[in-house]
DNA sequence: AATTAATAGTTGATTTTGTAACTAACAAGG
DNA sequence: CCTTGTTAGTTACAAAATCAACTATTAATT
C-alpha cells in the first residue's frame, strides 16, 4: 500500500494533534472512568474545582472552553454523586458557587496524582527542553495564555 | 479566582493536546463541512483514499485508528454521494476495495489544498525547526512511525 | 465434508454530544 | 413600574459515538 500522492496525512497537524490527543486521552480515561465512573467532562470540572477551590459553572466553562450544556450536565452528575456541592449566590441568584465535597476532594487528590505520574510518563519520552517546548507550542495552539510570571522562563 | 493548588491543568499534556486538537479540528472542519457537507470521519476516509488510491475499510481503520463502525458509516455516506466506489474482492468476498470516483478525486484535491494552506498557516506561528520538532513529537505520541526513512518501499 | 472459529463489514440499541429553545433572575431606559 | 435586553443555567430534541449483536464469508480442526 504505497502512497500515490505526495500529501502526507501523517504530517498534517490537525490530524497529528487529534491522534496524539486521542491516544493520551484514552489511556488516561481509564483512571477516572474505571475508578469513579466519570466522563471526560466530569473529571475536567472536578479538576478545575480541585485547583481553584470554588467556581461558578460559567467560570469553569470560560477557563476550560467547555460549552455550558456540557458543564451543566457534568455538574449535575457530580452533584448527584456527592462530589460537588452547589450554593446559590445571594447577590445574583442566577449563578451558583460550586465546590468539592470531602469525597470530591479525595477523588481529586487521587486522580491528580494519577495525572501527574501519567504526565511524567509522557514527558520521559523526550528531553526536558523538548517537553517545555511542546507545552509552550500546544498552549499557543490551544489559545491558552502562558502561565503567569516565573513558571515561564526556566530554560 | 486564584489557584489553591499547585497542579496546573494547563500544563497537563493530555489536556493541552485535546484543547489544541479540538481548536484546530474545529477550524478546519469548516472546509469539509461547509463545502461538501462532510463529517470528520468522512473527510478522513476521503483523505486516505486520496492518498493511497485504493484501500479496504479495514486498512483505513488500521491506519487511521478509526473504529470499523465509523468507517462503515462514513463509507456508506461517501458512496451514497458518489464520492467513492466499492468493488468486492473476488478472492475474499468479505472485503471491498474502495476508491475515489472522479467527483471524489475533485473534492479530495480541493480539500487537500485547503489542508495544506491551513497546515502552513499553523506552522507559520513557529520557526521551521520548532514545527519539525512538534511533528516529530506528535508522531511519537500518536504512535506513528516516522515517515521518509522506512515507510515507503522504494530502493 | 462437517463443525467450529475467525474475519470484514453492517445494523441496532444505548449513551453522549450538539444546537436551540427555554426558565429564572438581573439591568437599563423610558 | 414596564418594556426590552442580557445573563446563568437547564432542558428538549436531533445528531453522532459507542458497544454489542448480527450476516456473510473464509480458515482451521477434526
Amino acid at each position: 500500500m504505497t502512497e500515490k500522492d505526495d500529501f502526507s496525512l501523517q504530517d498534517f497537524l490537525p490530524f497529528l494533534l487529534n491522534r496524539a490527543a486521542e491516544d493520551s486521552s484514552l489511556e488516561f480515561q481509564a483512571h477516572y472512568k474505571n475508578r469513579y465512573g466519570m466522563l471526560r467532562n466530569e473529571w475536567r470540572v472536578l479538576f478545575h474545582l480541585g485547583i481553584f477551590g470554588q467556581m461558578t459553572a460559567k467560570e469553569i466553562g470560560e477557563r476550560a472552553k467547555i460549552h455550558k450544556t456540557k458543564i451543566s450536565r457534568a455538574v449535575a452528575k457530580l452533584a448527584e454523586r456527592r462530589f460537588v456541592s452547589r450554593s446559590r449566590d445571594e447577590k445574583d441568584r442566577r449563578s451558583e458557587h460550586l465546590r468539592l465535597t470531602p469525597a470530591g476532594e479525595a477523588a481529586y487528590r487521587d486522580l491528580r496524582s494519577q495525572a501527574q505520574s501519567y504526565d511524567t510518563q509522557i514527558a520521559e519520552r523526550f528531553t526536558p527542553e523538548e517537553v517545555a517546548m511542546l507545552r509552550r507550542m500546544l498552549r499557543q495552539l490551544a489559545g491558552i495564555d502562558a502561565p503567569a510570571s516565573g513558571d515561564l522562563d526556566q530554560g
